[in-house]
DNA sequence: TGATCATATTGAATGAAATCGATATGAGGT
DNA sequence: ACCTCATATCGATTTCATTCAATATGATCA
């Protein structure tokens, strides 16, 4: 099964866990640093590290770097494309392939 | 961390398997039986079982046993949620806390 | 009540994800 | 060149998920 259904599950899997929910909250004010987001989340500075890079990779954020700094924020097209993925699962029995 | 996050990242972990993801998009044509969606879907019958019971506690889908079957149906309540909670991250930059 | 069918559960194997300490990289400042 | 700071990577550990074969449950039917 290689198909389209993968691609949006790795897409969902950025939003699995929890620490990685808090960022994307986050990231909703606006841009951040890792340092910034370091404060705010309870885990230590290589696995926050770690969910950034499947946030990254998964498409859901961006990353911009800037001198030592990191900075990340919200990539809004896939998250709109993500909405129309359950908009179209809500949409009254309509037989459109999804 | 124990906190809302965790909450929705149990009904996001719904959408994090390519067969899941599938099984809603069948169901997204209305409810349908536990053989059916085992047809259409290329795993065993104890591991659809398995996927539908995390689908089910996650609360994405309703379970409605009729006889020897079980049929299964789309919780478009909280599919709605969902939207919302992506649609508040996509929303410019307005400082509402998630 | 015994057979059959649909589904659920159990137990085991394998694989993936989360976490952390230690270390590497690489930019800036002295 | 050296030191420091921000972030990334590595390696190991532990926990969690996926899958299947085997078996259990429980409804219907002969």
């Amino acid at each position: 099964m290689q198909n389209e259904y993968s691609e949006y599950a790795k897409v969902f899997k950025a939003f699995c866990d929890e620490t990685r929910l808090m960022v994307l909250s986050l990231l909703q004010s606006g841009e951040k640093c890792a340092c910034v987001l370091l404060e705010k989340v309870n885990v230590g500075q290589p696995t926050l590290s770690h969910h950034m890079k499947i946030l990254v990779d998964s498409g859901v954020v961006y990353a911009r770097k800037q001198g030592k700094w990191t900075h990340y924020s919200l990539n809004k097209e896939i998250l709109v494309d993500l909405d129309d993925y359950i908009e179209k699962l809500i949409c009254c029995e309509n037989h459109e392939k999804l």
